[in-house]
DNA sequence: TCAATAGTGTCTGTCAGACATTATTAC
DNA sequence: GTAATAATGTCTGACAGACACTATTGA
């Protein structure tokens, strides 16, 4: 008996980045069939000589393709039918990475970061595929420091409350955010300041520790 | 060039129930190589020629194997690389599965409900994965009906009561929960009640919907 | 009556949201 | 001084945890 099945395996990433005030997702242009010329989130096969697992599958393609390397990066969920992809019965175990835009390196004419809201028509189930990335982003973002993912390594409470402002899709109140943030530990004073024009500077923090969870909640909390 | 890949695929549940207020995960006897004779997740090939998607897959092989349909199911991660099944560079979809003990169809000698904190040496990465099962079920405990699917349809709130702090490994105040659960209109009162010995009888209530979440928590909060 | 469990009432500390106020810069 | 943003102080309502209390059954 065959051990062996004939699905396709793939990954895709949703790579999210805050430009001007908007999410946005990274898309490939496609140079070859299926859905040649279409807009499509970055993916590729496992090679199953070369990769050590998904997560490495993902990381390759996303140099190759993108440029970036050391991003955030977690599994999504794992999408698989036999009518997902016309050459046949297929599995893609779909990632979600969060990469401040500085950090991208956008091939133009191959690769552009499109605004969330005002997507193209995008093969495969990658439309499903983006709002699932965005919905975990926004549950996820309430309660853990994803949202910093967008901003480089040093950054002010000013603009990490945008970034989870943006991620929230919520007003929140600034004294609110600096209590909680402050008091969570989560952040390390640098013991710089940022200059601005003809206002106050801001202190310049960074993330105690890699992306993690808190219990309380950022932001409005719904109910 | 092609585009298949020599990856296994295949699909593995971690069917969690309550078996004298414990939490137990659902071991099937493996008959054949590879790990002849271990424990193991149930799990199985996906059949690309019958399969819907992998989902699909899993319920087939669970009414096989574990002789239960209609459960709570989700999909928990996807576990891959060349190493952690000895045929040669495999996927496992993983599902999260919740189930009344009294749903269950054990084959005694073929399977076995055995509880998390005793288990056995298991094949391939199962360990890892009942570990990752085990912690979403916990983080997610607090915050969704995930608990009340290893009671029956009708319950009351005292078994629900108790579900919770199996799951949450902690005590729950009955006061606070009676309070929470009910002003969050997730419990339909069925208007019956159930008798018991020498006691009070409680009221007898079913989910108003399917396995939702919610954004208080119950029980303890951490922090 | 008692034993046992079901269910309610109420106090208190914590904390999110709101918003007024102060601080620090450039000009 | 003004303009602009950074940062702090304080009030209030909501709610979780604690726990005392009442209710309903069988014997």
């Amino acid at each position: 008996m065959s051990i062996g099945t004939a699905a396709i395996c793939t990954v895709d990433a949703v790579v999210l980045s805050i430009v001007n005030g908007e999410l946005k997702v990274l898309l490939h242009w496609r140079p070859k069939q299926p859905f040649e010329g279409y807009w499509a989130l970055p993916g590729g096969f496992i090679h199953v000589d070369e990769d050590a697992d998904a997560e490495s599958t993902m990381r390759r393609i996303l140099t190759d393709k993108a440029g970036v390397s050391g991003l955030y990066l977690e599994q999504l969920a794992t999408y698989s039918g036999p009518d997902r992809d016309p050459r046949g019965w297929s599995i893609s175990i779909a990632h979600l990475a969060l990469v401040p835009a500085a950090e991208l390196t956008i091939d133009e004419g191959k690769a552009a970061l499109v605004s969330i809201d005002d997507l193209p028509e995008l093969p495969f189930d990658h439309g499903k595929i983006i709002e699932d990335a965005v919905a975990r982003l926004r549950g996820k973002g309430a309660y853990s420091t994803l949202p910093a993912s967008f901003l480089g390594k040093d950054f002010t409470l000013t603009e990490m409350q945008s970034a989870y402002e943006i991620v929230l899709g919520a007003r929140v109140d600034a004294s609110s955010f600096r209590r909680k943030v402050l008091s969570l530990g989560i952040l390390t004073d640098t013991g710089r300041s940022r200059q601005g024009d003809n206002r106050r500077p801001a202190k310049v923090y960074r993330l105690t520790e890699a992306v993690g969870t808190f219990d309380r909640t950022l932001g409005h909390s719904a109910g």
